[in-house]
DNA sequence: TATAAAAGTTAGATTAGTCTAACAATAATG
DNA sequence: CATTATTGTTAGACTAATCTAACTTTTATA
């Protein structure tokens, strides 16, 4: 059985590896980073995975996830956006409250009771972010995603999920109108200081880098990442 | 923010001295065997839950709960019932699986959480195995409850809940067709070895007093614990 | 009431997870 | 390619929760 600590730690390597995915493998200093601990404390944890056999590893190289340690990390995961779900759809939670919560439900070590929460909320495919949810054997379809920032300009698109799931960012997200399912068309975009300036139905709001590169869409014409409406 | 640990603890000084409530306050050898662990590690841990004011003690004495501890404890014992409740009406698990889940999820710290669950599951008095809920000060009516053991010969009883909630004993119900709501007849209770012939429904019975003790009934007439039908 | 049994404590060790401070290896850059 | 910056490691210490083994206090009983 592992330990809280330790399936944080699978967690954000899952994150790193697998979701923010421009390599399969991450570096302790990153990993201490997500984790907010110190390099000296991630350094020795990620030698105790190794030895458990959930990560490969060597000496000032890099971390990566072997076949058991993603399984693992995995069904954290689906355990964490289950929750969300639950606390979303069936306990009227809003969006930005789910996370913290699901954070101390995801350590909860029950298959069944995952499996019948499972069927309970109807088998979702997404949690109230639009991130998809894995099957119980930790499996999961990742789509090849695109950022409002990557979006041209004048081009519609559906926003589809948000990466970032903090209190803040979320309410920023409420207060200019930006949803799930939100038809958002970029405008313009400055090119000195980045700044995107976005129609979300009737309302120009002007917006950070920060915010679109933590924002995912879809065309607005044919549903997909990759198009050529 | 308490601990897991020190949060079973304090459950189990709760259940010694308000529920088992021969007397408000228990020993540290009694404590460390329900918690299975060896007295010197319940002897160090209770002067740890003095120095937090959560329970009164000194060196050779006895262990009771501060108005703070009873608190804090009776809000695990709240937040275990009421999830117990939710795995059985909502998930349908049976009422020997939901306490072991129900161990790990009673420390998930959410108030808002309790709550909601609570509204969900329509302000419910008493879990699945007929133990009353408390509410979200921690507060409960504790009724003066009578065992099967000490139910007279020939007067029909109905069942309102079990002590033990081990997976062997409620399998056993099961087996026998004690469920909570039932009404038993105590057929005969034979001196010598202390068994005792109970009748449910058409079928008698014969069960040892570890069954008896742990089985609470109220008179079948008039409903009440202490009777003069 | 003296002695044995039960209950409780203390000292010293262990493991998980964390820290700081000093050091070492690798990567980036003038 | 030498130096600096970044990244990662090691050593030593701390806390929470546990253990064993030896000891002490309280309680029960012969």
């Amino acid at each position: 059985m592992l330990s809280f600590t330790e399936e944080n730690y699978l967690k954000a390597i899952v994150q790193h590896t697998l979701f923010d995915g421009i390599s399969d493998e991450v570096g302790v200093n990153q990993l201490a980073s997500t984790l907010n601990v110190k390099p000296a404390t991630a350094s020795d944890m990620v030698r105790r995975l190794k030895k458990k056999e959930l990560v490969h590893y060597e000496r000032y190289g890099k971390v990566s996830l072997t076949k058991q340690g993603q399984r693992l990390g995995m069904l954290v995961i689906r355990r964490h956006r289950l929750w969300e779900t639950f606390l979303y759809s069936t306990l009227n939670f809003s969006w930005d409250e789910v996370h913290e919560v699901a954070e101390e439900l995801e350590h909860v070590h029950s298959g069944k009771l995952m499996d019948r929460l499972d069927e309970f909320l109807g088998y979702p495919e997404f949690d109230p972010h639009g991130e998809a949810i894995p099957n119980c054997e930790g499996e999961i379809k990742i789509p090849f995603r695109m950022t409002v920032s990557e979006m041209s300009v004048g081009k519609p698109c559906k926003v589809i999920a948000v990466r970032d799931e903090s209190v803040d960012f979320l309410r920023y997200l409420d207060r200019i109108g930006l949803a799930i399912g939100a038809t958002v068309v970029v405008v313009h975009r400055e090119e000195y200081d980045e700044l995107t300036t976005l129609r979300i139905g009737e309302k120009d709001t002007v917006v950070s880098p920060k915010l679109t590169s933590n924002v995912y869409v879809v065309c607005g014409s044919c549903g997909k990442t990759k198009c050529s409406c």
